[in-house]
Parts: C-alpha cells; structure tokens; sequence
DNA sequence: TATAACGTTTGT
DNA sequence: ACAAACGTTATA
C-alpha cells in the first residue's frame, strides 16, 4: 500500500519530466506487443519507464506539459463518437501506426463523411459496445440491408427521420446516434417504430435478433441473443475500449503491483487499465422507460 | 477502501 | 496449451 502510493507519485512525476526525452532502449515485448521488462531491470534504469511513458504519450505535442491521467478528465467525450474504433484485443494486432491519425481534412459534406462512417459503424459498434446495437444503428442496418420493409411503417418515424427527407437518414441519424447522447426518439408521440420479433430487450440493452442479422447477411456477428443474456447473467467479461489513454498504454510499468504481482494477481499494469473497466460494470449504460413501461439500457 | 490473490474467461 | 487480464473474494 505505502510503496504503491510513493511509486504512483515518483512514476507521474517521472513522466512528465520524460515527456521530451526519448532514447531507443532495449525493449522487450511479447508477442501481443506489449512491452515488458524484469523488474530488476527497471529498477537498475529508471529511465527506462520514463521511455516507456514518453513514447505512450507520444501523442502530445512535445512541449506541452500534459498532466497526466488518472484525473477523471475529460476521457468521458460523451458526444465524440467512440468510431476511432473500439477495437480492443489485448493483443493489438492493429499496432501499426504508432501515430493517431495525422489529419483532419476540414470536413467534406456531412452526408458524404456520414456515410462513410457509416459503412465502419457496424463492426465497431458491435465490438466497441460489446455487440450492443443502438435503435438507430439497427435500423441502418436494416436499411442497408434493403429490410426496410422490417421495420413497422406505422409508428410514423423511422430512425433520426424526424418526418423530413429520408435520404440521408442512415448517415446523419446512425452517425449521431453512436456517439451522441441523442433524445429517445421513439414512443414520444407514435409507437416503437421496429419489428419486435427483431430485437431482444434486456436490462442491458436492446440486440438484433440472430434472425435478424441472419436475414441481413451480418451472421457473422457473435449472437447477439447470446450475448444479451451472457450480459444479462452478469457473466460476460468487460473488454478495453481500447481509446482511452490508459488502453493506449502498450508497456507496462513493471513496477506497479499490478506489475510486481503479476504472476498471482492476474492484473494488467495499473498505468494500462481501461477507464471504462475502473467504472462499475454499468456505467456506460442508462436506464430508460419504453413506451411499454419496459426498463431498457440505453447509451449515453 | 485499496490491495492481493484466486478462479475464470478469452484470444492466440 | 498457454498467456493475458476481468471479476470476485479475502484481507489489511
């Protein structure tokens, strides 16, 4: 307790001070990248962590000075749509590109850059929300699918269609809907615009039924039945979001106890645990009330 | 409450 | 089979 309370301190002060120092030292990683060294060694070359730390954060202008994390800051970006991609996989088999994404080109047409995004939508949401699928997201890609006719004409709205064109409706409303905290749009004045046999509805969440990814031609999406009653049972492991700065992180520190105690505590390194995995296991989700008066999880 | 350890799941 | 790491429980 007392050592893990110093070395947290010297460790954030260690990497500011590294933050524009950077020599190639001797790393050695396994093979899902990640950067590991012997204690020992760590301890014999303090440096090396201060490396470590600076290339992780590499991220940041070099001379700004970057707090550091662990500050519940801003890492919440409740509206910037999480499509960095949210692929996690332990091992990052993605490593390349040790840099973000270099530019932003000012910005197209927002329907061409929506739907764009779109076409990365699925599998990202689909790993990113651990397979949850948001109404709207669904309903795109129903469309997509030419399976419009799936969902109920009655209701009056389709998805982010608030009545308008029902043009660009899958790349606006989907686009906005991933990221954004977007109002409950359905049930207000007409009914639940979708097909129920379509979707399962648990305390976690709202899925597309397997028939109806199959229907689609995305069956090659995990069960998302099974998932929702994996998440139901409370038994289906949490994975990294793999954006916040700690899932960034690709070496551990070696010298938290997570590090030391590695070999009994089964921990990752204190410096690479998700910001998502920190909050309680429901965290990401609200609740909400259906029409129906059905409790449902609904994303920020 | 934070940490340590264990059992387990998950991906390779 | 093995390694990594999440969730849970025990403990200080």
């Amino acid at each position: 307790m007392s050592s893990g309370l110093s070395e947290g301190s010297r460790v954030d002060e260690l990497e500011r001070s590294a933050a524009r120092q950077d020599s190639p030292v001797i790393e050695r990683r396994n093979r899902s990248g990640i950067i590991s060294q012997p204690l020992n060694k760590s301890l014999k070359h303090s440096r090396t962590l201060l490396q470590y730390t600076a290339a992780a954060t590499s991220a940041v202008p070099a001379g700004s000075p970057h707090h550091n994390h662990n500050h519940n800051h801003h890492h919440h970006h409740p509206h910037h749509h999480p499509k960095g991609h949210a692929h996690n996989g332990e091992s990052n088999k993605r490593d390349h590109s040790t840099k973000p994404q270099p530019p932003a080109p000012p910005a197209p047409t927002v329907a061409a850059l929506a739907a764009a995004k779109l076409d990365r939508t699925l599998e990202q949401v689909l790993e990113g929300q651990n397979g949850l699928l948001h109404f709207a997201q669904a309903a795109a890609l129903l469309k997509r699918a030419g399976m419009e006719h799936m969902l109920l004409p009655g209701g009056g709205m389709g998805v982010g269609d608030t009545g308008s064109g029902a043009n660009d409706l899958e790349g606006t409303s989907v686009a906005d809907a991933v990221g954004g905290p977007l109002d409950f749009p359905y049930g207000v004045g007409g009914g639940f615009p979708f097909n129920p046999g379509l979707f399962i509805m648990t305390p976690a969440g709202v899925f597309l039924a397997d028939s109806a990814l199959h229907m689609a031609g995305l069956a090659e999406y995990p069960a998302q039945s099974e998932l929702a009653s994996a998440i139901n049972s409370g038994k289906k492991k949490r994975k990294r979001c793999g954006m916040c700065e700690p899932c960034r992180r690709r070496i551990n520190c070696e010298q938290c106890s997570s590090c030391r105690n590695r070999k009994t505590g089964h921990q990752i390194c204190k410096f690479r645990k998700c910001e998502e995995l920190k909050k309680k296991p429901s965290g990401a989700l609200e609740k909400v009330m259906l029409p129906t008066g059905a409790a449902f999880r609904w994303f920020q």
